[in-house]
DNA sequence: CTGTTAGCGCTTTCAA
DNA sequence: TTGAAAGCGCTAACAG
């Protein structure tokens, strides 16, 4: 038994108006007797009345509505995104639904077309780890849908991305860990269906080379961003008759797991095995050793990823070019990195 | 210059049926000939035929949308009752939308007002450290709009509410200190306005009383929640005559805050000062020595308040009985309160 | 300045 | 089994 919302038409009855002139009334539109909107907005504030916002986009046919796609949000990444983008999105007018694919596929695609029926006017999105079938993303770009990947993108998508120089923060790192001694440097590396896992791969790899350090393909080791999935690639590392003195993990939540598993098994940080995360995650601050991450800026992703929709919603699709935005990394030394035996 | 959205006049014109049938045969109404619907259902995926679920809600006048309005979304605390919430109500074909107040009040009251306008059927909220006036949710209730609160609920609301036993976790956590020989211990409390901080005030007292310990209202600091404004309490416990060898605090992010203050002044945990926490954030496993918290179940809060919703939507809202569910706690002792010089 | 009309996309009687 | 018509709440020409 739902109660009776309070509509236009019950204002428009008690005033004896047309529910035009109610309408105008309450949008503020010019061409409206002062004291007939007075009188309309008095009743509207006594009767509790909420303009009907699903009647309005359903007639609108927009319905100021953004949605973002996000793969999880235990670890504090995303939800730092989703904020930035929520700041500008709130400023411009617009809600924001947030909806996580748990890093399932199936799950984003679902997602994805719930959005769309609910008529969202655009979506961000960060793919998940299991995507390589992108239909569901094509379907937007053919219903003119205005889409921006952001952090983990597509090559295969031609649409705005918001990316942060993933190559160039890895050869950084990597660069660091050399240049402090390091002759064994290990890479915890993502899902190679992942761009940015590969990205990153290469900015070690590349790092590596330039320094005429040979690659070692035992210490490069491919893990699903579980958590708990991290103990066996380290401990893998750790068994070679040849163990590293360095680890690059493909981000800090894996850095961070990393560690703990060292730690537990009394390898000293960094004097054994410097280690250096990507992301800048606010627990790098917290382990002990404080953890030399690659720092992105999390927020101003979001921000840009919601500007960028914003620059499209409005233009008529076939005219837009999309627009791929490089944000800049910074490599942050701490603790874990250490000169070796310094 | 939006595109031309497939709706079910298309199909119904380029099949010659009306439009009912279309509906009939998409929506799988019983009464509509086989080889209609086949066609009707052909067309539909081969144009692409997404329902818009703006206008079904509005014929409905329900959205199968939920609103959640939670304070902020960096700690894992929220995030992870809102994936609780997301789960059963994903499972009973509900969306969800999420808001952060920022712990405003005035934001807060402006989410609500959105999410009302966008006609959720539903609110979880979480109220702000600001929010004294309950006009807003009051409001729903005239509305017939169902609400629950959780976590941070307020007395004045008679609503369904899911929370924890705060007195009760404070209680134990404190009595814990005690039992272990801690004689001056403090208590970094949360704002005065909300009820769970004043719950957790009292479990504290209580157990002092319990054992006959003096209560020292020196020992007692409210601070506003905000990470970087803990070492103003902090530092003020250290600067004591009689510095306290034990602090419990309102919460993790606190209690993780107040080590990192302490441990970069020198001061031993738990040798010196115990810590204890309420919480189990994931950080209470990775900062050294591991934090000793009151673990809650976060994600089933987030599902009962959910169920408390699903349970409450479709009922005459005069005639429901609104429901507080109080959820355990449990006390994991940890490094950080191992017993005083043991 | 205000009322009338049409229509957004869909479901749902009521008839046929 | 199908169609016609009404209506969800609102805005937007078009008259007046």
């Amino acid at each position: 038994m739902k109660k009776h919302q309070i509509t236009i038409v019950d204002i428009a009855r008690q005033l004896n108006l047309s529910k035009s002139t109610v309408s105008r009334a309450l949008t503020g539109h010019p061409n409206v007797n002062k004291e007939t909107k007075k009188a309309v907005l008095e009743l509207a504030t006594q009767l509790d009345y909420q303009r009907n916002m699903l009647a309005l986009s359903l007639v609108r046919s927009k319905s100021y509505t953004l949605g973002i796609i996000v793969p999880e949000f235990v670890n504090p990444f995303f939800p730092s995104v989703i904020i930035g983008a929520q700041g500008v999105m709130g400023a411009a007018g617009y809600n924001v639904m947030v909806c996580q694919s748990n890093e399932s596929y199936s799950t984003e695609v679902t997602n994805t077309k719930a959005l769309v029926s609910g008529r969202v006017d655009g979506l961000l999105v960060s793919i998940t780890k299991e995507t390589t079938d992108f239909e569901h993303l094509k379907f937007l770009q053919r219903k003119g849908i205005p889409l921006v990947l952001f952090n983990r993108v597509s090559e295969e998508m031609a649409v705005s991305k918001v990316v942060v120089d993933d190559y160039e923060g890895a050869f950084r790192a990597v660069e660091h860990l050399i240049l402090t001694g390091r002759r064994r440097i290990a890479h915890l590396a993502g899902p190679e269906t992942l761009l940015i896992s590969r990205n990153r791969l290469n900015g070690y790899l590349d790092a590596l080379r330039t320094y005429n350090q040979p690659i070692d393909d035992q210490l490069i080791l491919h893990y699903d961003l579980t958590r708990e999935h991290a103990r066996v690639p380290v401990n893998h590392l750790l068994y070679l008759p040849h163990p590293p003195d360095a680890l690059f993990a493909i981000n800090d939540p894996t850095a961070i797991e990393a560690m703990l598993i060292l730690k537990s098994r009394g390898v000293r940080i960094p004097e054994e095995v410097a280690v250096v995360g990507f992301s800048d995650d606010p627990v790098s601050l917290i382990i002990e050793p404080n953890l030399t991450t690659v720092a992105q800026p999390v927020t101003e992703m979001g921000q840009v990823a919601a500007q960028l929709f914003l620059d499209q919603v409005d233009e008529d699709p076939g005219a837009y070019v999309p627009e791929t935005r490089v944000l800049k990394t910074k490599l942050l030394i701490r603790e874990s990195s250490l000169k070796k035996g310094g």
